[in-house]
DNA sequence: CGTTCGATGCACT
DNA sequence: GTGCATCGAACGT
C-alpha cells in the first residue's frame, strides 16, 4: 500500500497538519479533499461535514473505555485512519489527531463528490436506486460505501498510502458549528462542523444563525 | 414534510 | 446480553 507518484504527494496534508488541537484540524479539514486509489480506479470529494472527538473524557469518543484492541488507532500517530464497523453495517472513517498517545480524531461525515462518480454510483447502487450526485457521500457510512473505504484501511497512514487527504486550495463558505449527531452521550459538545447550507451535509442541519 | 423500525457485527460489561 | 459516531424503507401527517 505505498504510494505512487501521482498521489497527490505535493498536496497531501502533512503530519504538522494533523498534530494540533482537534478542533483546529476539524474546520481546517472542511474544503480539503478525501482520495482512495483503488484497483477500480481513483475516488474522492470535498469533506462538507465532520465532527471531532476528543479524548478519554469524551465519553462519546471510542477512547473514552480506554485504551482497547479496537480503538488503539486512535493512541497512533497523527494523521492515521481510524476506520471501524457501526451498527454492523456501514464503515466509518476517522484521521487520528493530536499527538500520539493524545486519542482524538476527526470523523469525516460527508462529502462533496469529485472524482470518480461512475465507480461510486457503481459502489452505492446496491438496490436499484436513484442517487443525486449530492447523496452519493452524504452521511459517513455512504461516503465510505462510495469510496471503497474498509476495515482494510484501518490504520492506513493518510501520509503515505492509497487513502489520504489533499489541499487543492478549493474555496469553502461559511462554516456552521453544532451539536454531534447519532450520539447519547456528549450532545452538549458542539463538536460538529459543516459548510453551512451545503447540500450534502447529512442528518440534521445546523442551522445559521 | 415527519417518525418508526429492522438489518447487522462486534466491542465491551 | 446490551448498545451503538447508521441507513433507507415504510408508514403517518
Amino acid at each position: 500500500m505505498r504510494t505512487r507518484r501521482d498521489d497527490g504527494v505535493a498536496r497531501r496534508l502533512v503530519t504538522s497538519f494533523y498534530d494540533r488541537p482537534t478542533l483546529t484540524v476539524a474546520a481546517e479539514l472542511i474544503g480539503k479533499v478525501l482520495v482512495h486509489r483503488t484497483r477500480g480506479g481513483i475516488a474522492s470529494g470535498m469533506i462538507v461535514e465532520v465532527e471531532a472527538y476528543i479524548g478519554e473524557d469524551d465519553p462519546a469518543c471510542h477512547a473514552a473505555p480506554g485504551p482497547t484492541a479496537r480503538n488503539a488507532p486512535l493512541y497512533g500517530p497523527p494523521g492515521l485512519a481510524y476506520v471501524y464497523l457501526n451498527y454492523g453495517i456501514h464503515y466509518l472513517v476517522n484521521a487520528v489527531t493530536e499527538a500520539e498517545g493524545s486519542p482524538a480524531a476527526v470523523l469525516i461525515r460527508a462529502l462533496q463528490p469529485i472524482d470518480g462518480l461512475d465507480l461510486m454510483v457503481r459502489r452505492r447502487s446496491g438496490g436499484g436506486r436513484t442517487l443525486q450526485e449530492t447523496d452519493l457521500c452524504r452521511g459517513p457510512g455512504n461516503l465510505t460505501r462510495a469510496l471503497g473505504i474498509t476495515l482494510q484501511q484501518n490504520r492506513a497512514d493518510l501520509r503515505e498510502d492509497t487513502l489520504w487527504i489533499e489541499d487543492r486550495g478549493l474555496a469553502v463558505g461559511n462554516l456552521v458549528w453544532g451539536p454531534r449527531v447519532g450520539i447519547r452521550r456528549g450532545v452538549e459538545q458542539p463538536w460538529r462542523c459543516a459548510i453551512a447550507g451545503h447540500p450534502s451535509v447529512s442528518g440534521p442541519r445546523p442551522v445559521l444563525r
